[in-house]
DNA sequence: CCATCTTTGTGCACGCGTTCACAAAGGCAT
DNA sequence: ATGCCTTTGTGAACGCGTGCACAAAGATGG
């Protein structure tokens, strides 16, 4: 997972769960493909297989926003093509801003994923004076001097962030200011917000430690006869005090709990 | 979220909670952070709101690796660094490719989040042969065709894929064959993986969608209830099915540019 | 050594999300 | 119509994750 909410207790709104409203858009995706091949009607175990997920739980989803589908033939592709869009509020247009136009941002702006569901670049903003005016994907990069005109001219409410981490919140407290609601944030740091503004982050460098820990977990399973089932052995082989930290570098060692073995994929 | 595993239940891995693992890279930045500031110890309470967590689940999730923190005092920010490097598997060096180096690809590539974190970009490769040798972020694009080799040469278990959506499934099926056993996929496909390989993926549009169902909402709530719609002409046609959706159209939104007339399913 | 104060570690309860399993609903053939 | 067959929609059970609240643990000062 690349993101999660920031604050928020999940809202739960207009009583669809909000884990239902991020598969929404798997399941956009996937049925926008069979209208692309003009398949009529889809059965839910069919789109959940194309979705990536299990059909029991696309069915409860789909009933979330309502009755759909027809008993013994499946759903109708356009109609729910449709419905779900309108329920993400995607028959509307959205203009956006991206904010940092470095490798990243550049790379936001050229993104054709954006523009085909219903987001406008209405802008790119970078600190940068050098860059003012330098076109990145057919849009003249604008001076931050002007981001507050620039989102209450467009009416934008929505904002991405793809500056470097120091510059983030500031830009952030900005855009806020301005009258942006819901952010997307790129940047790695935590954005503080006041109530009522939404924040998603994607953070690159998480996704990669985490497949970084199921990919050590794999590595020591197969080198270690160790039964599977040892909860919790290791608390008792903790050092009282600190001791000192050795330095997490390239040092591939085994930490201070003599327990635990040290995986090395050969 | 903008990601999400796919298939595979929840593994438990060594009784560490998936939840649990996917907050530890951003207590780790945060403790990185302290660190780098010369911050001797931190408690649960200032760690968690600088990695914007409540807390009790940041001490829970510390739980779960053991008994790390001293009572009355805090946690030892040097040694939890390491104690959670250890755990992620950041203690030793990650090989990694990068495959498809287009906008994003090179983003990617150039991304210092990375190395900092122990992995290392072994390679970028694309399929365009006029990349090739072109070099980007330091490194030569290598070509499709020494795809299986360079992973074998290195020893690569982890690969990005930052393709078209038409050549994930292609480019993820070489490099499982190959011997990578983590994907991180940035093409908006569902991949189809065997038993055994972790695919983590990361759609931006996703988490836009998501963004806009929200603000949607907000706008609906603050409005009176019109049901407004939508100026998008390729949405607006609704096949005459169902006609006895009743639910349909009772939110009522409000788009960034003012009012909007109301487009309803006919 | 003892009292006090701070902060951890966790037992417990609750709510959300997932999955199972099946009755109800509709199509279709006869 | 009637009966069979397919697929939806959902009630119910279960498990995971979260947050509360507090006892235990250790530091600190006298």
């Amino acid at each position: 997972m690349a993101t999660g909410r920031t604050h928020r207790p999940a809202t739960r709104s207009r009583g669809i769960p909000e884990a239902t409203v991020a598969r929404l858009p798997l399941y956009l995706r996937a049925l926008t493909a069979l209208s692309e091949r003009s398949v009529p009607t889809v059965s839910s175990e069919e789109l959940a297989t194309a979705a990536g997920v299990n059909s029991a739980k696309l069915r409860k989803d789909f009933s979330y926003l309502g009755s759909y589908g027809t008993r013994g033939v499946g759903y109708d592709v356009e109609y729910l093509v449709y419905q779900i869009s309108r329920e993400l509020g995607l028959t509307q247009d959205w203009p956006v801003v991206i904010v940092g136009i470095g490798n990243l941002g550049a790379a936001l702006a050229n993104y054709g994923g954006f523009a085909s569901r219903g987001f406008r670049v209405a802008a790119l903003i970078d600190a940068d004076p050098a860059m003012a005016g330098k076109p990145v994907a057919g849009l003249p990069v604008r001076h931050t001097d002007e981001l507050e005109s620039i989102i209450s001219d467009n009416g934008v409410s929505i904002g991405v962030i793809a500056t470097p981490a120091g510059a983030a919140q500031q830009v952030c407290d900005r855009l806020v200011a301005a009258g942006v609601t819901s952010i997307l944030n790129f940047a790695p740091t935590v954005l503080a917000v006041p109530e009522g503004v939404d924040v998603r982050k994607v953070d690159l460098s998480i996704e990669l430690q985490i497949l970084a820990f199921h990919e050590q977990r794999k590595a020591g399973e197969e080198t270690t006869p160790a039964p599977a089932g040892a909860p919790r052995a290791d608390l008792a082989a903790r050092p009282a005090a600190q001791p000192r930290a050795a330095a997490a570098g390239t040092s591939a060692r085994k930490g201070p709990d003599g327990e635990v073995p040290a995986v090395m994929p050969a």
